[in-house]
RNA sequence: GCGCCCGUAGCUCAGGCGGAUAGAGCAUCGGCCUUCUAAGCCGAGGGUCGCAGGUUCGAGUCCUGCCGGGCGCGCCA
């Protein structure tokens, strides 16, 4: 509807040609937008009072030479110039009876276009460390991640989802060694566990499967273990003493053998985190793995093509690159004083990877914590020839629970932070899924586990759901009374829907589109749940005030036929957001 | 100290590219079930858009400075 207009509004302008302007419009000029105000039409346009100052014109004069050289068009009923020089398009019935057929003809597909089309994307997040399950935090990174993937695809972007997997470094090494000494516990022995080790149930968990799965072969005595350790902190430096520990173990275990504990521990982890986002309706193409990437020694490659241009330099044993050059605040360590290279190096490497694969826009969904990041690895793309508008970032901020109106206070490594797997257990799919994206991605969250849980009228994720189960229910009570809906006698008589009830939700319905646009080129999910509330409400206000079954065929079948294209819309926006649509509550 | 984000109704928040009288939910108050599910609908009250300047036909929106809150500023990831 919106783009039809538009075409309209641009060939008035052509038609009017190069003498009404100083310069040709450009069709970026040409803007359109819904009314807020029914008086004002169906859609409104300022293409006058933005053209005036160029044109030299009065912008009410100019808006009425548009106006006159608008072609005619079966959808425009008429258009009309208003205030300081708007002019506002008045949409015929037979442009909403279109819609609502197009909505029966596509179903599933109705709100998809070719905006995007050509455009290759690959969309990374959650990419949390597999070193503990997934919290909150990333459950809000799992639903705006899937659902913008989701949304761009339905602007017609090719669209790949990532999780880029941290199992190179030292964090994973200190996991596999929290492991190793719950599994020395498990096999009797009595140990001092590190302050920096990773607590927690699940490190138990995977202590035991490791036990029950490779027996006792990784079994030695605390006495060996222990032996001339550095100490732990307060009183020692807990750094040292975990990296000692880690040392000690690959002594121990041979290196194999430690390869072995890491691999159990990052397996069981990942399986966890995998199933908790399948449970959570989070799917991805790929899982990417830190060290694979650099055993094919696509970091070499990386730290070689900054070399080449003389991007590096060493100073204080350890190797630079100069991203101050590239925009960034400060030159960066890529590879340490002791040899080992930075995450940054792995994480630019990465990057350029992903180019490397095809990909022409790179959208990374980080935690809010990690916006420090971006304009140093911009600055790695960059130096390494790569565009670094091509890398987008969309940052998530934090989520607090509440209890009511008491904040659940969340420690990290105590092992006392909310897990996504506790809060999907506790509030279902559902309203996660619709709570997590109800707020703009990048404004803190306040979530209220005991509104998500109630079942009243106070919580939201029932009331969309509630609009397209009434539908079902309407349906079914026709079918229950003998009758059937006759689809071709209700798009025919479109035009019988005229009461203000009807003519919201008509307009209401039409405006999917528009909003699966706009919230995909805004990456704002939000906007579509915020969509979809209102459509709900233009229905249940048309469920009030007008019986749908009556013995009117043409009026019945028409009602129906609206009611249905409203139920197909819910169900396709939903199915984005991931939230279930029932057929009955 | 520097950088990024935020500040809109009692509470939680929407308000692409500057546009017409700043919106919604919850809460409060008052109505609506012999009629397709009341998990619903209708109505009312509620505002110095943090503060002060600036840009212009026009600013919640853009610019500058302050105030208040969050986060980040490692040879950690």
């Amino acid at each position: 509807m919106k783009s039809q207009l538009e075409e309209l509004l641009l060939s008035a302008l052509t038609r009017m040609g190069d003498g009404a302007f100083a310069s040709a419009p450009r069709p970026q000029t040409v803007s359109i937008e819904r009314t807020r105000d029914a008086q004002h039409g169906d859609f409104a346009t300022n293409i006058a009072l933005r053209l005036a100052k160029a044109a030299r014109r009065n912008p009410r004069e100019l808006a009425q030479a548009i106006v006159a050289a608008l072609p005619p068009n079966p959808l425009v009923a008429r258009a009309e110039v208003a205030g300081a020089g708007f002019i506002n398009f008045f949409l015929t019935k037979r442009a909403y009876a279109d819609e609502i057929a197009r909505i029966h003809a596509e179903g599933v597909r109705y709100g998809r276009s070719t905006l995007g089309a050509g455009m290759r994307v690959l969309v990374e997040f959650v990419s949390a460390n597999p070193t503990g399950p997934l919290h909150v935090g990333h459950g809000r990174q799992a639903a705006y991640g899937a659902t913008l993937a989701g949304l761009l695809d339905a602007v017609g972007c090719s669209v790949e989802r990532e999780y880029y997997v941290n199992d190179a470094g030292r964090q994973m090494d200190i996991f596999a060694v929290s492991v190793w000494l719950r599994y020395l516990e498990l096999c009797s022995e009595e140990l001092a566990f590190p302050t920096n080790g990773y607590r927690g149930d699940y490190v138990q968990a995977i202590a035991q499967l490791l036990l029950t799965q490779e027996g006792t072969r990784f079994h030695k005595p605390a006495a060996a273990i222990v032996a001339q350790l550095p100490p732990d902190g307060p009183a020692g430096d807990k750094e040292k003493h975990i990296d000692a520990l880690i040392e000690r173990a690959r002594e121990l275990l041979g290196r194999d053998g430690f390869r072995d504990v890491l691999k159990v521990s990052l397996a069981a982890m990942l399986g966890d985190i995998r199933s908790d986002l399948g449970e959570f309706g989070v799917e991805f193409d790929h899982w990417t793995s830190e060290r694979a990437l650099e055993d094919s020694g696509a970091i070499e490659r990386a730290l070689a093509r900054l070399e080449s241009e003389g991007n590096l330099y060493r100073e204080e044993g350890a190797l630079w690159f100069r991203a101050e050059n590239f925009g960034d605040e400060k030159n960066r360590v890529v590879v340490r004083e002791n040899g080992q290279k930075t995450y940054f190096a792995s994480d630019i490497a990465y990057h350029l990877q992903k180019r490397e694969r095809g990909f022409q826009r790179l959208i990374d969904v980080l935690g809010a914590d990690h916006h420090g990041y971006v304009a140093r690895v911009r600055a790695g793309l960059t130096a390494m020839g790569e565009p670094g508008e091509s890398l987008e970032v969309n940052l998530v901020q934090f989520v607090s629970l509440y209890r009511g109106t008491e904040k659940i206070p969340m420690g990290k490594r105590e092992g006392q932070f909310v897990t996504l797997r506790q809060l999907r257990a506790e509030v279902g799919n559902d309203a996660c899924r619709l709570f997590y994206l109800m707020r703009s991605h990048e404004q803190h969250l306040d979530f209220d586990l005991e509104l998500a849980k109630s079942r009243s009228n106070e919580n939201p994720v029932y009331y969309i759901q509630y609009a397209h189960a009434r539908v079902a229910s309407v349906l079914a009570q026709l079918a229950s009374r003998g009758m059937h809906f006759d689809r071709a006698e209700g798009l025919a008589h479109i035009e019988l829907l005229k009461s203000a009830a009807e003519e919201l939700v008509l307009q209401q319905v039409a405006r999917y589109p528009e909003v699966i646009e706009t919230s995909a080129l805004n990456r704002t999910p939000h906007g579509l749940v915020h969509y979809l509330r209102e459509l709900a409400n233009a229905f249940h206000s048309y469920y009030n005030a007008e019986q749908f079954i009556v013995a009117d065929a043409p009026l019945r079948n028409a009602r129906l036929a609206l009611v249905i294209a409203v139920q197909q819309v819910l169900r396709n926006g939903l199915a984005l957001l991931g939230v279930a649509a029932p057929e009955s509550m």
